[in-house]
DNA sequence: CCGTGGGGTCTTTTT
DNA sequence: GACCCCACGG
């Protein structure tokens, strides 16, 4: 359906009879019509929120008259963001090419590369990924002299992270600390802004912290698009965290917070807010988001509306009710029950198997069932589990059978060394200032370049206070240098000038890629090697580059292209959107559209995560295991296992008709067995909505020879004492009552009390976080490093 | 300067 | 079991 030729006289149609109102639903038309005052749609699982979305976008331009131009959509992946601007543009036609519609990254991207200079990062600026990060925050301790060991750097990176999405920077961070390890961390934050800074270089964090900033900095910017964004709209507004919360608020002119200070001139009306999410899918705590967002946003709004959406177009009545179920055993939610008319449906499929290769060859064997007996086809298929590293069974059994498959996420493209090779040569060619780049490519390939060599040129560059790119360029003054690393430095230094040139000269991406593939001799090097992981690397490679080359041939406007460029039919595919563009891709960015034809025997594989907002006639929730779902580090911790359960919702209910749950006896991780008692959310489903298929007392019993002789004496080595501990842990477990209280008491500490500790002896609290049982403390161990510690289980007594 | 091998540490989930 | 870091020898 396309009504871009709607007719002029809409006037006449009842609200009921005008086509964008269509087949939806009382509460889906009012959220659809709405106008005013700040809209949040409590939209739960499979409940049309995406249509709601797009005929309203489509409402706002048709009916109320809005500007396209003036439409601000923000959504959680480029994938739904590209969605929905089709979907729009199905139903108002090209206009709707004018429209922002991004996710929050892409958005910042956008604004910062017009109005950065202001805070004093040049436009060119580099986006750091997580591993660039951590690259440049262990050059950071190094440098602070913090012992690795109790300063990690994706320790300190995490609470770097909390602290930028709650807005405070490095100066708040170090004003605030309040012991000598919050000192040491906000030492290092500082100094790592400072060689982002140095490096005009932003994390993903400083994205949106950066844009907030410059927002209330300067009211003249943040008016201007205000007046440009007179509707924004908010998809997933329940994995928010605060900074992308002060985003909106910034951007909408609706704040509560202290009134600003007034810009000369008139101020802009409010824009029309609407944000659409559910609380019961919030799966981002971990990065920040923040579930109040969403729960306070009627007190954090004036006049706010709020509309429910129960209905639920996606699942069986069976499937609805095992989610409501489990999601009941949240305490802290608002009540909301979704309902189906689409008819009971199959029941859920049960199956306890042995191990994790029972299971994936039971998934196997059914999948093979559906897709004969039953006209199911592989792509209809998904399988999820909690961590990335459990998809390795899965794999191994569909190549064994020859069932093809896809894995979404985990081990990334983009983060493949090869790739991020090729990338960092790209990224150093625009920002020479880029220095985690640029050092990555100095010497790879191998060019004799070594540490030493590098050593001299990063002293030079602070000797004399340059970029370590200028420093490069004038190696020659650079005292202790060998002779050999000169040369070898000044060839490279004349190779990288000699690809920027193609820069300047604004040669396509692809073409300068292959370019530097062939001059850097990063592809001779992977042909040359007999590692059969190097042909592999190649292909990737090859990959990267027709990537390259499809962005420079159909330049479809980015998630964060400028509308205006789009108007004008001018799309920048220079090598800088090249990098843009492949810097802000996410996982679920990579699933395949509506499967047909050649993918339509392919069984998609993702963690539960990558899950959300997707859905599939068949879904298998596997690993279902006290320990691996809900993850191990969230058991003793209500809010974080509360987390796990909306994670389990979110799986649930990504099943259309079919639902299967497993769990598996005994699991190796780390290489040792473990046995896991079954998970908590199996015993939350409704029993007569299971039928299980095998249970636990069908597991095969191993012959074994007496309980004496079991292990050791084979001559083949015996367990880790850390498998052998879980054995006996998990057995005891299985018998205890669920509900046992802990023998011990739980001593009471707090910050700077001295501990002694069974294993790790003497120690500092650092912080204790929850109460009672739940106790978490960090204690400082010197040498050991900084544990977080469950006091109800540690051996840990107070001195 | 470069490659190898041993040892330690890890794993949630990701824009 | 995989990856990263470090020490060692060519």
């Amino acid at each position: 359906m396309s009504p871009t030729d709607a007719p002029a006289d809409q006037a006449l149609f009842e609200h009921g009879d005008h086509p964008l109102l269509a087949g939806l639903n009382d509460p889906q038309r009012a959220a659809v019509t709405h106008a005013g005052a700040p809209l949040l749609v409590v939209a739960g699982a499979g409940s049309g929120k995406t249509r709601v979305l797009t005929r309203r976008i489509a409402w706002l331009i048709q009916e109320r008259k809005a500007h396209p131009g003036s439409i601000l959509a923000i959504t959680f992946t480029n994938k739904a963001a590209a969605e929905m601007k089709e979907r729009v543009e199905e139903l108002v036609g090209k206009r709707a090419r004018i429209m922002w519609v991004s996710t929050f990254h892409s958005a910042c991207v956008r604004i910062l590369r017009k109005e950065i200079d202001r805070v004093g990062f040049k436009s060119n600026f580099s986006i750091y990924d997580a591993a660039d990060s951590k690259r440049l925050m262990t050059i950071v301790l190094r440098d602070l002299e913090l012992d690795p060991k109790r300063y990690q750097p994706n320790a300190v990176l995490n609470w770097v992270s909390d602290q930028k999405n709650e807005l405070r920077d490095a100066e708040d961070a170090t004003k605030e600390a309040r012991n000598s390890f919050e000192e040491a961390y906000a030492k290092a934050f500082s100094a790592y802004q400072r060689r982002l800074r140095e490096a005009n270089a932003l994390d993903f964090d400083d994205l949106i912290m950066t844009t907030v900033h410059l927002l209330q900095a300067f009211p003249d910017v943040r008016e201007n698009y205000r007046r440009r964004f007179r509707h924004v709209l908010v998809d997933e507004y329940q994995d928010t965290n605060h900074a992308q919360y002060s985003l909106i608020q910034q951007l909408c002119g609706v704040s509560m917070e202290e009134p600003e200070t007034e810009v000369a001139g008139e101020q802009v009306a409010p824009s029309e807010l609407m944000v659409v999410g559910d609380a019961d899918q919030s799966i981002y705590a971990f990065r920040g988001a923040d579930i109040r967002n969403i729960l306070d946003f009627e007190q954090d709004f004036p006049d706010a509306t709020t509309i429910l959406l129960e209905q639920n177009y996606r699942s069986t009545q069976t499937i609805l009710t095992a989610a409501n179920s489990v999601i009941g055993n949240n305490r802290s939610r608002k009540p909301k029950r979704l309902w189906s008319e689409a008819g009971e449906g199959e029941r859920i499929v049960g199956y306890v198997s042995d191990d994790e290769h029972d299971e994936a060859r039971f998934v196997s064997e059914e999948i093979d069932t559906l897709v004969d007996a039953h006209g199911v086809r592989p792509a209809d298929v998904a399988v999820f589990y909690r961590t990335n590293a459990q998809s390795r069974v899965f794999e191994e059994v569909f190549i064994r059978t020859g069932q093809p498959y896809k894995v979404v996420g985990g081990v990334r493209f983009y983060e493949r060394r090869e790739v991020r090779d090729a990338l960092a040569y790209l990224r150093m060619l625009v920002n020479t200032a880029d220095e985690i780049s640029l050092r990555r490519v100095l010497n790879t390939p191998k060019r004799g370049i070594g540490e030493r060599a590098e050593a001299c040129v990063a002293a030079l560059a602070d000797r004399d206070r340059i970029t370590f790119w200028d420093a490069l360029t004038r190696a020659a003054e650079a005292p202790g240098l060998a002779t050999r690393s000169l040369k070898n430095i000044e060839a490279f230094v004349a190779m990288v000038q000699e690809l920027q040139s193609m820069v300047a000269a604004d040669e396509r991406p692809d073409v300068i890629l292959e370019s530097v593939l062939e001059r850097s001799g990063l592809l001779a090097e992977l042909e040359a090697s007999d590692d059969p992981q190097d042909g592999t690397r190649v292909e990737n490679l090859a990959e990267l580059v027709a990537v390259a080359r499809e962005f420079a041939e159909d330049p479809q406007p980015g998630p964060s292209a400028d509308p205006a460029e789009v108007e004008a039919g001018t799309v920048a595919v220079g090598l800088g959107d090249f990098l843009e563009r492949v810097a802000l891709v996410a996982d679920a960015d990579q699933i395949p559209d509506t499967p047909d034809g050649d993918d339509s025997g392919v069984v998609t594989l993702m963690t539960l995560h990558t899950a959300k907002g997707l859905e599939f006639p068949v879904v298998f929730l596997t690993g279902l295991e006290d320990g691996v779902f809900p993850h191990q580090r969230s058991l003793g911790d209500q809010p974080e296992l509360e987390e796990e359960r909306r994670l389990a919702y979110v799986g649930l209910t990504r099943a259309q008709q079919r639902l299967y749950v497993s769990r598996a006896l005994v699991r190796s991780a780390w290489g040792a067995p473990s046995h896991n008692p079954a998970s908590r959310f199996l015993d939350e489903l409704p029993v007569d909505l299971v039928d299980w298929r095998r249970t636990a007392a069908e597991q095969t019993r191993w012959t074994r020879p007496d309980v004496t002789g079991g292990y050791g004496s084979t001559g083949l080595g015996s367990p880790t004492a850390a498998g052998r501990r879980n054995f006996s842990s998990a057995a005891l477990r299985a018998d205890a009552a669920s509900k046992a209280k802990p023998a011990r008491e739980i001593p009471s500490l707090s910050p700077g009390d001295r501990v002694v500790h069974d294993s790790f002896g003497m120690g500092t609290v650092v912080a204790v976080d929850g109460v009672a049982e739940k106790s978490v403390a960090s204690i400082d161990f010197g040498s050991d490093g900084v544990k977080r510690l469950l006091l109800r289980y540690a051996p840990v007594e107070k001195l």
